[in-house]
DNA sequence: GCCACATATAAACGAACCGTTCCGTTATGA
DNA sequence: TCATAACGGAACGGTTCGTTTATATGTGGC
């Protein structure tokens, strides 16, 4: 939130030569930031972000050709404030602990604005829409799938369920939070859980 | 696509009195719902549905103050088309029949893109938001919610546990669809159904 | 029959954002 | 030394936004 930071109006940031400036990259990415946790989605725009960062637009769609690509680089910029990696011993538990985790995630910091600014500009955008189901979701599910994937072998679930449960978890994340519903609701997870981890599916009824 | 509903251009559609003239209404969801088909969420613009409808723009504010009003009426308008409320028997076939349908419902008519822009509508406005997850979704879920409560009745799930495999129900929909996942995935829709409905998540390791 | 009123379209408004281009400056790296 | 590339500033033409003004049209109360 200083001048230095956010609009370093009186210093300017130029050149440092045929390479790209830290501290442009640093100040836009902050920027942006800033800007969706403020006024969201729709009070989003680039010029705003350039005027924040005391950057010029030629250097922002250098870097950051579309809205997306800048959407993905600020999530990842966050991510070091989630490394949720529960071993509580059960699926159950696990993904409980998960969940309140990323729900805390997304409320206290500016990632949950973000992964919504990146899922609205994927509804527009073919381009966006590829990074965010080829590189941004397969990036944030790796973990949960290892999650499964030891209670698979726990035998607490069949290992030919995995991606349909991780789809069914994830689904069930993506409801809450584009509904706006992640309030700390210990009951709605807990059920949750309980039903993802107990969820057996016989084969025989197919 | 005639003359008369997307571009009268050489006949006018003046007021018909101190009433809504149902005649515009008309073009202008004709108009909404196409233009919404062939440019996406991106390409949607008041701009352009007024020219398209041949109607003003102070007339598609004063009856749609909102896009988001806009989207909800295109979608209501085209739901006549999907009235799936299957009796197959048993959960499982219900889930499959039921997805099959909306899957095909989103893909074949426009309400597969009308779904995405109110979804991204959604994620920049609060209005917006609130017509989409206080209005928009519980009458979606009505039929659905049908579906578990008989299945309830049969003994195949908890009832207590209605509302929860509801929203993992839709959430694994939500997921697929916002990603452009909802291709004719016979193995997919199978394997979560039979999770589904198989969910007993016994109570006792709560 | 008359008139207040609400509706309809057209045209234009100022503001904002888009993505791009040109320019002058600065510093690297060959 | 010097081509190269990154930087910020300014402006471009085009589009959309939501609103306002003006005018025509038909309803419903009197």
């Amino acid at each position: 939130m200083s001048e230095d930071d956010e609009a370093p109006r009186g210093r300017r940031r130029g050149s440092i030569g045929a390479r790209r400036n830290p501290e442009t990259e640093a100040a836009v990415l902050m920027a942006a930031q800033a800007l969706l946790a403020e006024k969201g989605y729709a009070g989003f725009s680039i010029d705003e972000v350039a005027r924040r960062a005391g950057a010029g637009k030629p250097t922002i769609y250098r870097w950051w050709p579309t809205k997306a690509d800048l959407f993905v680089a600020v999530y990842e910029q966050d991510k070091a404030a989630f490394v949720a990696d529960p071993h509580a011993g059960d699926l159950k538990s696990d993904l409980i602990a998960y969940t309140r985790a990323l729900w805390t995630f997304w409320r206290d910091s500016p990632a949950g604005c973000t992964f919504r600014a990146l899922v609205a500009e994927a509804q527009g955008s073919k381009a966006a829409l590829a990074a965010l189901r080829d590189k941004f979701l397969p990036e944030r599910v790796r973990t949960l799938r290892n999650i499964f994937a030891r209670a698979a072998v726990r035998g607490e679930i069949d290992a030919a369920d995995v991606e349909a449960l991780l789809e069914l978890y994830v689904g069930f994340n993506w409801l809450r939070m584009l509904t706006d519903r992640i309030a700390d609701d210990k009951a709605a997870v807990d059920r949750m859980a309980r039903l993802i981890a107990g969820a057996r599916g016989d084969r025989k009824a197919g």
